[in-house]
DNA sequence: TCCGTATATTCGCTAATATGCATATTCGGA
DNA sequence: TCCGAATATGCATATTAGCGAATATACGGA
């Protein structure tokens, strides 16, 4: 896939990378990866307050990332592309990876601060 | 993949998703891609003033999504992980899809609109 | 040790976004 | 037509994040 243009870069930001920046609305991408829900299902799962819950699902909407039907009284809502939670889920591997390292690293700084200082290192701090 | 808790959540949102939430560091790390590039390098690159840019270094570097060496009087970038473009890649095929789901939408709403109104759709706005 | 280049950081400001609370809107049923 | 449940929205505020300009720091070489 060739390198995206500013304005690529722009859309993909816009409509994409932002609406993920919210631990709710992944709580929320999450919870409907289970099925479809309506508002109150939702906020009973995530235990956090209706207007809130409804305005993120609005972001959700307006981004495309799941879609809203009613159903007399309420509003189901579900998923417009499963795809969101492999992304997700990519995302939770390399954390995964990330935090291995992280413990590695930790485990060499301290063998090395055990073996008294050497000559110094090049890494930039 | 089992659902992430809340924790889970909070730490995907803080060490992952607010990292791609810029333009700046998305672009920067399609630049990386190309391979391990230095500050001024990327500054000319981007056309971008180069506080912006070692600022949003710094973020990519603190959330381990780049590697920083020292080469003499540089500091050479590079990914750590590339699986980072293949989420960003990813989301543009989403995107790509969305946009093009909406387009058709448009298309069925201006057909819907010259076929006169019919009876009312059932979908909440 | 002094200088110039490369890179990082601080400060003050501004814009964007999330939240709580209250209220409006929509719908089914009596 | 009125009521209550479900959902959305308006307003004020708090928090966060980015930016420009200036400055600090690190490094190699004279």
């Amino acid at each position: 896939m060739r390198k995206p243009t500013p304005e690529e870069i722009e859309l993909l930001n816009r409509h994409c990378c932002s609406a993920l920046n919210d631990r709710t609305r992944i709580a929320i991408l999450y919870e409907l990866g289970e099925g479809p829900k309506n508002v109150t299902c939702l906020v009973d799962a995530l235990g956090i307050p209706q207007a809130t819950v409804s305005r993120h699902l609005t972001v959700l909407r307006e981004r495309s990332f799941v879609v809203a039907t009613r159903d007399g009284n309420r509003v189901v809502y579900e998923l417009e592309d499963d795809r969101v939670l492999e992304i997700l889920n990519s995302m939770r591997r390399i954390l995964a990876t990330k935090l291995r390292h992280q413990e590695e690293t930790a485990g060499r700084i301290r063998s090395a601060q055990r073996a008294t200082k050497r000559k110094r290192g090049t890494r930039p701090r």
